[in-house]
DNA sequence: ACTTTGTTGATTAGATTAGTCGGCAAAGAG
DNA sequence: CTCTTTGCCGACTAATCTAATCAACAAAGT
């Protein structure tokens, strides 16, 4: 029940550039070095976010990568279904024929309920609310080490 | 994000231990033929909750495995953290030293509530819930077939 | 004693994860 | 127009985890 790296890098990458945003585009390479993820990882995380259009890449001199839509309108439960390809505890719940049982299983009943409360914590939360969350959290932080 | 069969097996065949209680102990193998999950693999899974005292177990002839607590006081998130070692999305949450970025990390927070939610569900669903459950399901669905 | 049933440690095939590497493709800079 | 920058993409790999299986042993009834 653990999340990936993919989860956690991409998600903290995508923030990173979220928070980095201006004219111009924001560099991978800048991300990698700021977030501590190795580059050539990096790459490869971006490329489904970039094939769902949640980000637009430019190439060459002066390129990068900029979010194609206002950080409020993504939501994590989307960052997470493209990095990590879903986020449900157990394939039956989504697809029932997967397995025989699934129409007198209890426990996927629970699974069911486990994934609901995943989905409507992930659902509630967007890149826009967490790039504001970063932002009062770097303020209370800088306030502490000013007293 | 997804339970390992050892979560998903494991907690069926407690289900089905509690389910078919009674004075004589439940045989492993009987579990093991109903719930379709290899005979020598239930045997791995059913260690840890023996350890851990959820089930006791008698050796010998008329032996096998019995719940050594009443069904509603085992809960399914102590269940899942016996089996899957925990149910925590991201290792930072329950210990933040092992990323420096933890005290400033608002994806860390997210992972947090999202990690409150799950548990949230899986302590408020016993055992005993469960095999309740399974006793309407089974009634209704056995109604519908007499229709 | 014999049989049944659980216990343990070793071993294994396959899948997944977390990267790395090399070369290609586009686009601005000079 | 060509050089450099930056992203794109497919192949490859080491390490780890998963899902079992097997053999030998340990109790406990019959």
């Amino acid at each position: 029940m653990k999340l990936s790296t993919r989860g956690r890098y991409g998600t903290r990458a995508l923030l990173d550039i979220a928070l980095h945003q201006s004219e111009r585009p924001v560099l991978l390479k800048e991300v990698a070095r700021r977030q501590e993820i190795s580059p050539l990882y990096l790459e490869r995380l971006i490329t489904p976010l970039i094939t769902a259009g949640i980000l637009r890449s430019t190439r060459g001199a002066r390129g990068g990568v900029s979010l194609s839509r206002p950080a409020g309108e993504v939501r994590l439960s989307e960052i997470l279904r493209l990095l990590e390809g879903s986020i449900e505890p157990v394939e039956c719940v989504n697809n029932p024929g997967v397995c025989s049982r699934s129409g007198a299983c209890v426990t996927r009943d629970v699974w069911g309920e486990l994934q609901k409360a995943m989905d409507d914590v992930l659902n509630g939360i967007t890149l826009g609310d967490l790039v504001e969350r970063q932002r009062v959290k770097d303020q209370t932080r800088h306030i502490m080490y000013d007293i």
